[in-house]
DNA sequence: CCTCTACGTTAAGAAATTGTTAAGTATTGC
DNA sequence: GCAATACTTAACAATTTCTTAACGTAGAGG
């Protein structure tokens, strides 16, 4: 990516969001900023960081238990998550690999360590990231393209079709229920009861039928 | 957190007890106390929590000592239980796990730090619950997929029957009353008397007949 | 052998849930 | 700003699931 790369930090003392800020921007990447676990989660929803750079305690919601809901949203699980922690709390090292953290560093944080390290997973990740499709037997989808190919044919999807899809084929066989698919889908807007199907509809109609099988009662699930 | 989660606290201290409840209970958790092992687990069949924070040392009868009884309850073989530990107790970790510990947190207790910590165990537990599959013979049911699997073929069964099946399969060999089985299927609804053997019916007409066990006058087992 | 009780079986239809269509509303790109 | 596309809704149809009622059966105990 020539384009620089999105940080999002989040820490509840301005001081270390101020002066790592300074030193990021240095470095051309793009920074915003959060001043605990709830607003950085809303951030990162509409900011769609390459990286989260989190300290561990925060109040409102400390930083394992976003690093957890952060993992839980589809257009999120794939971003970087790097976490600040006092050298003293050696838990928090565990949880937060365990919540699903790619990296962390100990306070007092050096400024060129910091960076080093931050290059070190943006260089990692870039693999992974071209790896963004899913392929299950003849239906391919790639995000970063927004591309569906069905039997090697390119198909469009408009985007609710599209991430709806996605989100189904993220993990082939689990049902998801209409709450998770809203929730996913929708965020926190509200919308009728047949708005799922209709859309379900629409994608049956181009990927046939029975590839989104219906649960009765429960919810959707993709399968071969 | 959609619904709030249960908590029952252990430790011969009244201080601790207080200082804890107040801390969990500001986040939104249901608290019950206990002030040694033995009074845990009476109210822990009672109350059923989700967690159980408890201190190593008590008189009456130790952590380790009711967390190994605990384990051996059937309604309680799942529970989380967290250990509090003086930092010089050491061996106590070792033993803690070994007796079927989940974490374990070393006082003096910081209440950031263990409210972080119960919700890692929170989270990390559900995702065991949802990947959780019941395999049993030639029968499997995946409720995360909804999907039953009877001498490797696909089976559909409808939402009540797969509740109840997967219900009965929990604990194979135990006998689940009608009361049980009405409370964990139908929650508060109130439903006719012949309503289980319907469902029942529609089951065994799916996997056979022997599967599914009559205790006439008591409930339902399923055996292999 | 009878009676009583608890469970089994069946079919009907009530209730719940999803599918479909068309039309209206919102968004997007030009 | 306009046209095209995307999205949502509402009404109704179709389907599945659930419950019930009525009757059948089996077994325990008198």
């Amino acid at each position: 990516m020539s384009d620089s790369y999105k940080i999002l930090l989040v820490d509840d003392e301005k001081d270390i969001l101020e002066f790592l800020s300074y030193n990021l921007r240095k470095e051309s990447f793009k920074v915003r900023t959060a001043i605990n676990g709830e607003l950085a989660i809303e951030e990162a929803k509409i900011f769609k960081p390459d990286l989260i750079i989190m300290d561990v305690m925060m109040p409102e919601m400390d930083g394992i238990t976003a690093c957890a809901n952060i993992r839980e949203i589809v257009d999120l699980k794939d971003v970087l998550i790097l976490f600040l922690t006092a050298r003293s709390e050696e838990y928090s090292e565990l949880a937060g690999f365990d919540a699903g953290a790619d990296d962390y560093v100990t306070k007092p944080i050096k400024p060129k360590l910091l960076i080093s390290r931050i290059k070190a997973l943006l260089k990692r990740n870039k693999k992974k990231e071209r790896e963004s499709s899913i392929v299950i037997g003849d239906i391919e989808v790639d995000k970063s393209k927004h591309l569906l190919l069905f039997k090697k044919e390119e198909i469009h999807l408009a985007r609710k079709e599209f991430n709806l899809l996605y989100y189904l084929m993220s993990v082939p066989g689990r049902v998801f229920t209409r709450e998770e698919i809203i929730s996913e889908i929708w965020k926190d807007a509200v919308v009728g009861d047949r708005t799922i199907d209709v859309h379900v509809r629409k994608i049956r109609e181009k990927i046939g039928e029975h590839h989104i099988k219906t649960i009765k009662g429960i919810g959707y699930k993709f399968d071969i």
